[in-house]
DNA sequence: ACCGGTTTAGTTTTT
DNA sequence: CTAAACCGGT
């Protein structure tokens, strides 16, 4: 391809942009011959979808115009289609909305009779306070970003506390495991009462994990089940594919990441399998019966071997407190009141879970920001938040609009973001925190360029006295921030980085891990696959033979080639079986047979060996290797688990720096945020253009982006970037979108 | 038939 | 950087 010609980016520029037509080599009206090319399906989208504005040719925003944001309008981008149905969606939606934003605002009369510990009248706002006080019957609360969402769960439990609800009658949902301990810390610590602990605070698959043990013999289920990440799950399913003789050769059968995705988005929406082929995959429906009976193997599988992945631990809750009246009945007497946050990212199933505890007690409150709703592709449905009063018409509407995080200046820029959606609950969010500056955006000629600004800023930051710990760099997806990465390393200032490779995903780590499954559970053919390739002459066929020999009891491999390794690997597993030692000397009797294979095949083995010591240390923690491998798979120790671990970070300096994904931000807060790669078809994304839903969730992860920022919001972008084979070069129409007198352009 | 080294295509987000 | 496809050697 030709040289590309890209100024700085100044308004004068006079040449061609290169556009994705270009690079095609075609005009733009041209289909390219590789339609059947079903990789590029999402990129010809794109392409096509920017063609379908301006009849009979290209937009001028490509030609001559430039892509710079000081000329480009927001009419200039494609506008999505609305098919029949999606707009009768569209339009109930609203009247729901309609009817809830008639109801009067703040009538709800608040009574506090006694005295408490607590001034919750003086450390709330009124909205807060209703929300605090409405400890009976259902309660929706609206809290746009940064409006203290936390702030009402925590003194909501100290209320209940103090009006002597037993805490261990109250069940708290959250995200993560994290968000739940942090909470129930602070009503600990403003009550000062320890009786807080008593109130089960988790994520959804943590409940679901306790009470289905808890409850096994009452549900005829395993108490010893075995969790398995997403990763195993496909794995597994690429077993069950070979085991079925399904040929993956012919007509580019889809792969095992794809199959997974199938079949656990189905699971996760309430769908069949056809469906979601035929709604979101269209390309495979030939497969749609192999598909169907690798699903079947797969129930199958994880039947015999006591495994549940994260969609079991949803599935079998609900379909037991469904079913099993008795254990229906057992849950709502335990748990008479039902908080539940970031409603908006719930899924189908967990909201039944939800509407089955609440029962007819109907003690339940949700809290959330239908804004926020990001979660989508994991089958995450803001309807449940917006549907909630038709569920429970009697519930109270709360909205928190006071915003207690950000400066004015930001939020007129982010109210601006939603005000474009086209769905939702009416807010305008306010603060009390004026400035003078307007958040900024930055366009310049490259992506080193871009990074080299970044950490300038970050540096200037440190000079004013604003900690590295105060500031982050969110992206959309984890290599957008691969060249700051670069820069930072090279000017060695320390940061963590949240998402991208966790720790439970590395592979040396998933390694381990599966030595200590199979430990637990020899039936564990994953597992064993996975470590028995590592044995020389053995492969995917000679494993799935051994496997047999083993479950069957006679391990007869005397006279093979790799006897011998064989045997030290069983003789390594026997030792670590033992029932008399720690599991940190599991750990340590494994590795010393794992070490050498390590260093065999990955030259910075030393380094991937420093997180085996993580792992014992963490291992220290647990009596039990059934508890520690649950709380692997359902809690990974991942997250800010850097500073202290990984030793590429050099710990006498300050605190770092966070690298985050957008979507591991939700929830948090920073001084400064800085939001690189601002360009269309990264945020969005061009592989979430298909539909209106899939650009809404995009706009809405845009905003939570932003409304992250306390202070200073920073967004950048280089001129170009390309990526899928396509060439970016406008920025994020989110961007465009936002009336100019809202931020400064340079 | 099977293993294992080499090439090549395809890479969002996560409980 | 990882997983699939390819291919040459046992």
């Amino acid at each position: 391809m030709a040289d590309i010609d890209i100024s700085a980016g100044d308004s004068g520029e006079k040449e061609k942009r290169i556009t994705a037509f270009e690079k095609k080599g075609s005009d733009p009206p041209v289909q390219g011959s590789a339609g059947d090319d079903e990789s590029e399906d999402s990129f010809m989208d794109f392409v096509e979808g920017l063609a379908l504005k301006g009849s009979g040719g290209a937009p001028d925003i490509y030609h001559g115009q430039g892509t710079d944001l000081s000329v480009i309008k927001a009419s200039a981008y494609p506008e999505a289609e609305l098919s029949g149905a999606e707009i009768k969606k569209l339009d109930e939606l609203k009247s729901i909305i309609q009817s809830i934003e008639n109801k009067p605002a703040g009538t709800y009369e608040i009574k506090i009779g006694k005295t408490y510990k607590i001034n919750y009248a003086g450390e709330l706002n009124r909205a807060q306070l209703e929300a605090v006080t409405q400890i009976n019957g259902p309660v929706l609360v609206i809290a746009g970003a940064g409006s203290g969402k936390t702030r009402v769960i925590v003194y909501r439990v100290a209320f209940m506390m103090e009006n002597g609800i037993n805490p261990g009658e109250v069940l708290l949902l959250t995200f993560t495991r994290k968000a739940a301990g942090e909470m129930l810390g602070r009503v600990q610590q403003i009550l000062a009462d320890s009786s807080a602990q008593k109130v089960f605070g988790g994520t959804f698959h943590a409940f679901s994990n306790y009470v289905l043990r808890k409850y096994s013999s009452l549900l005829n289920i395993p108490n010893n089940f075995t969790i398995i990440d997403e990763e195993d799950s496909a794995d597994t399913i690429d077993l069950i594919r070979s085991g079925l003789k399904i040929e993956k050769r012919e007509k580019a059968f889809p792969r095992k990441n794809r199959i997974q995705e199938i079949i656990s988005s189905a699971r996760n929406r309430n769908l069949t399998i056809r469906e979601v082929i035929e709604n979101e995959f269209s390309g495979l429906r030939e497969f749609i019966g192999n598909i169907e009976l690798i699903n079947q193997g797969y129930e199958k599988y994880k039947k015999l071997s006591r495994i549940f992945d994260y969609d079991d631990l949803m599935d079998i809750l609900r379909n037991s407190l469904r079913d099993n009246k008795l254990f229906r009945k057992k849950l709502q007497n335990e748990y008479r009141h039902i908080m539940v946050d970031e409603y908006q990212d719930t899924n189908v199933i967990q909201k039944e879970i939800v509407e089955y505890l609440a029962g007819e007690a109907r003690n339940v409150l949700v809290v959330g920001d239908d804004s926020q709703s990001i979660y989508s592709f994991r089958g995450a449905n803001y309807e449940n938040i917006l549907r909630f009063p038709q569920k429970y018409p009697e519930c109270r509407v709360i909205k928190i609009e006071e915003n207690y995080r950000s400066n004015q200046k930001i939020l007129d820029f982010t109210n601006d973001i939603i005000l474009n959606a086209r769905i939702g609950y009416k807010k305008r969010l306010y603060s009390k925190i004026t400035c003078d500056t307007l958040p900024v955006v930055r366009k310049f000629y490259d992506q080193e360029t871009e990074a080299e600004f970044v950490v300038d800023r970050i540096l200037e930051y440190r000079e004013k006295g604003i900690s590295l710990n105060q500031i982050a760099v969110l992206v959309r997806a984890f290599w957008h921030a691969r060249y700051i990465e670069a820069e930072l390393n090279k000017r060695s200032i320390p940061y963590v980085a949240v998402g991208g490779l966790k720790f439970n995903e590395r592979k040396h780590v998933k390694d381990m891990i599966s030595y200590l499954r199979i430990v637990l559970n020899p039936y564990d053919a994953v597992a064993w696959h996975r470590i028995l390739k590592y044995i020389q002459g053995v492969g995917f066929i000679t494993a799935g033979k051994i496997i047999e020999k083993i479950v069957s009891g006679k391990d007869t491999f005397e006279k093979a080639r790799f006897a011998d390794e064989l045997r030290r690997l069983l003789g390594t597993l026997e030792k670590a079986r033992d029932n008399n030692i720690t599991i940190p000397q599991k750990i340590e009797i494994i590795r010393n047979y794992y070490a050498p294979v390590l260093q065999a095949r990955e030259y910075d083995y030393q380094v991937r060996l420093l997180d085996i010591n993580v792992l014992i240390d963490l291992a220290s923690r647990y009596e039990s290797l059934e508890k520690f491998l649950t709380d692997f798979a359902l809690d990974p120790p991942s997250r800010n688990f850097g500073t202290k671990t990984i030793p590429l970070i050099d710990e006498t300096e300050d605190k770092p720096l966070t690298i985050s994904t957008i979507h591991s931000a939700k929830g948090l807060e920073w001084y400064g945020v800085i939001i690189p790669h601002a360009l269309d078809g990264l945020i969005p994304s061009v592989r979430s253009l298909k539909n209106i839903e899939e650009i809404e969730e995009e706009r809405r992860l845009f905003y939570v982006a932003c409304s992250r920022a306390r202070q200073d919001l920073l967004i950048t972008m280089p001129s170009y970037v390309t990526v899928y084979n396509a060439f970016l070069s406008y920025p994020s129409r989110f961007l465009a979108e936002i009336s100019r007198d809202k931020f400064y352009y340079e």
